[in-house]
DNA sequence: CGAATCCTTGAACACCTTCAACAGGGGTGG
DNA sequence: CCACCCCTGTTGAAGGTGTTCAAGGATTCG
């Protein structure tokens, strides 16, 4: 990820919806150029995010979504008790702030993990636009959906698997998103420290610790530090899918 | 549930958006009686469902969001090896189905827990009415915001919450949900055995089994099978809230 | 009445956590 | 340039929370 996107970070700072690459992923998808010149015109596109920077905090007015262009975000709910659980790490394409729609405040935080490129895109805007566009709401539609679903994934992770398959299933699916995005899916680095991953899988940094030592053992793979070069994705996706063998 | 959404059930069946007594917790809200007329001519209404029934299964294609109308369903997402994780259990005036709008095929499965009426919202017309209705954006916005932050709830639970605060923060919930809806946030049957509310919660069925024996000695509630009644909603609450107290 | 389903309770066990200590980089300042 | 320190990550041992296994009780329905 810190690799990769160092690159495109710079080259796609500023880029129109209509020469950026994500459009595949993104709001973009499916509209046609005199479409996506309209998108264009209001989103906002001129925040770079620090390490450490937030885009908003729980508590904060939701007036717009966000679309990472480049870099990582971690989304998080924060506890009164001052824990916090991280929701998602969000890729170049990704969607944001969906759970602030219910009335307009966000419920939970987004921060960048590394320096990071996004998109603004008011939600009075994206509205209005859904009158003049007729083929935006399908696409927004989609964005959405693909939040939910994978949400609902997190919810089969955390409730069902166990620690192992937790893992596993992080690394495999990190692979299946950094291929889309046209990165290797064999090789990469993770933006994020061995707790966010813990709290992210439910589970205590030293069980992560362990688990990537054992995976390392059994030829699964090779991991220093951030860096991690997955050698058998196979046997990866079957860890990660409490398998049917049975 | 059961006994509340027996009555409803009979008395809103086919009642239109206008006249649904859900408006403010559903689609309509927000919208004028001009608009409201406009988006009934696009909702069917005609499906009753049995206790058992499916509303969709995983792999359906998906060209319609459902509400429901009155009695209850569950969605669960199914694994290759058999098991299932159930992702929520739905009361009137919450909409399904979001998942399958990435492309356009249902990732889970929602089943019927009880003799439930639903509304069908056809995909293809919510998006087109997006051009006549200019404030229909907001509110299915707002409707998808409520999931996801529920979904979100979901994850800090599966997340960071002993079984203790997970039961307490179901119970909890459950209790606002049905004040919201005008029954008894108080007393209240169950629709769904301890073996879904476990699996829910992520649990076996014999810790929630002693869960609710023990908050019944504790004297926090009263419980006979399925129905409950709530004695000490603040305590509830406490306990489904890692508190600061520390 | 009998069968099936659902719920409860007890005891042993397993998985993961917690606590504790240490190792290794990377950056800063002398 | 090296020494030091802090942050991150690793490893070991003990302990706890919840699971699994097993059996029995309760309610409903044919």
């Amino acid at each position: 990820m810190a690799e990769a996107s160092r690159v495109s970070e710079s080259s796609r700072a500023n880029v129109s919806c209509k020469d950026c690459a994500l459009g595949g992923l993104c709001l973009p998808h499916g509209l046609d150029s005199t479409e996506i010149d309209r998108l264009d015109r209001v989103v906002l596109r001129h925040r770079l995010l620090a390490r450490g920077e937030h885009v908003f905090r729980a508590g904060d007015g939701c007036f717009s979504l966000y679309a990472v262009r480049s870099g990582s975000l971690k989304s998080y709910l924060s506890t009164e008790a001052g824990s916090e659980q991280i929701l998602d790490f969000h890729l170049p394409g990704e969607l944001l702030a969906l759970d602030g729609l219910e009335d307009e405040r966000h419920t939970c935080s987004a921060v960048a993990m590394e320096a990071t490129h996004i998109c603004e895109l008011p939600v009075f805007q994206l509205e209005n636009m859904c009158q003049l566009l007729p083929r935006l709401p399908r696409q927004l539609l989609r964005l959405i959906g693909r939040e939910v679903a994978t949400d609902h994934a997190m919810l089969l992770l955390l409730g069902k698997k166990s620690a192992m398959e937790r893992l596993a299933t992080f690394l495999f699916t990190l692979c299946a998103r950094f291929k889309q995005r046209g990165f290797s899916e064999r090789e990469f680095n993770l933006s994020m420290p061995r707790d966010d991953i813990a709290n992210y899988l439910g589970l205590a940094r030293e069980t992560v610790s362990r688990l990537f030592t054992r995976f390392q053992e059994e030829g699964l793979l090779t991991v220093q530090r951030r860096n991690i070069r997955i050698h058998d994705l196979d046997r990866l996706q079957a860890l990660a899918n409490p398998c049917t063998d049975a």
